[in-house]
DNA sequence: GACATTAATTTTGTATACAATATTGTTTGA
DNA sequence: TCAAACAATATTGTATACAAAATTAATGTC
């Protein structure tokens, strides 16, 4: 029997605060008052607590001890070492992906991929990003290394890469993402790997060029 | 001015119970009831929340919602998966580490480096443990990739990867070591990179003939 | 005696209360 | 007029209270 666990206050809250954190409705550097926001989302102060703790966590909200909770952004310096460690982790994700997925798993990456494909025929430059989440997650997921997944998940890598806008031609991502794919449908690890090291390192330059 | 920020409880609350586990002072799987806990710790229960919270993130603890807060400790996949994580992230490190590093960084890595040499003499595993943590986490430091360190910190990657005792002879790692510190020293990020991968590599072989 | 059902107890999740600290505003003196 | 000192206000951190849910114990039925 499935137990559909009962989500807790403190959660929606979470997924609140970060959305409008990601979504631009709250500035950087923003103090974001207990009473204030509690009033806002009509809730206690209680379930901000561990909102914040874990906001903290995901380098999303500074927490400074008797003086509130912050609004915090990257610097440039910060993307470009995000990018580094992209350049580290999703590299690893195809790799296991392309070795030990499963056909299920498969059919679902071409699905995200198609879905990618859809969007950019539209110009909605968020549904772009949001398809490219998706597939990027998916094949995170394949990997079937949860730790790295959860990593992933857990500092926003993906979401925050995409927050400065596309970095590059989508026909361009779109391509790469082709030549990902049938790495990992064919079961060629090292190829996997390279062309989503390749994927991501081409979006850095782009990222380098870009100043802000 | 310096301002010397004063300790929250939940955070003192947070590294206790961190230590507990970290020190199989309780027991995988075991339910960490917020009474009993806060009772024994002699605090309430609110600060054990956001110390939970953050528990729960470094995957230290399981949260699941109505039912409570339980220890959770790595697989045999678990750890595997966490090396090859390592494998990826701590290479990257090193080869910041010998781009970016200050002479004043390097003196203290080779302090690191000494430091590990006189707990080898030793037999205690615990201290030898301590010292191969610090001398990694001063490589993670000096890459001054702020999120890198962050993401090594939070996941506590090298204290539980360390957990199952010491997985090759102290004398190996003292020269792998050895060979990291030098390339570093003489700014080589591919060699430093490189010995890092390679001092990584054979520890997981050697976690592979375990059993458990 | 084993199982299902219901009642009692425990434990969690959230709201609220209160003390300690930080921030803001006002007054006073040079 | 400006800055320092103090008072007033607001905000945080922690404890406690209480309702909702889960666990455990007790009861009854087959």
């Amino acid at each position: 029997m499935y137990q559909v666990k009962q989500k807790e206050l403190s959660e929606t809250v979470y997924e609140t605060i970060k959305e409008m954190i990601l979504k631009n409705q709250l500035s950087s550097g923003e103090k974001l008052s207990q009473e204030k926001l509690a009033a806002r989302l009509g809730v206690s102060r209680t379930p901000l607590l561990a909102a914040f703790s874990k906001l903290e966590k995901e380098m999303l909200v500074e927490l400074v001890p008797r003086r509130g909770a912050f609004v915090k952004r990257l610097s440039k310096k910060e993307f470009e070492d995000l990018y580094d460690l992209r350049m580290r982790l999703e590299p690893l994700g195809a790799y296991e992906a392309a070795s030990r997925r499963s056909d299920e798993q498969l059919a679902e990456l071409r699905q995200r991929h198609e879905e990618f494909e859809r969007q950019i025929a539209g110009t909605l430059s968020e549904s772009i990003q949001e398809a490219d989440y998706h597939f990027h997650m998916a094949i995170m997921r394949m990997s079937q290394n949860e730790l790295l997944f959860r990593m992933i998940s857990s500092f926003n890598i993906i979401i925050i890469s995409n927050l400065e806008g596309l970095l590059k031609k989508p026909a361009r991502s779109l391509a790469e993402h082709m030549l990902i794919c049938e790495a990992i449908a064919d079961k060629r690890p090292e190829e996997a790997e390279r062309h989503m090291a390749e994927h991501i390192a081409d979006a850095k330059r782009n990222l380098l060029k870009l100043e802000f």
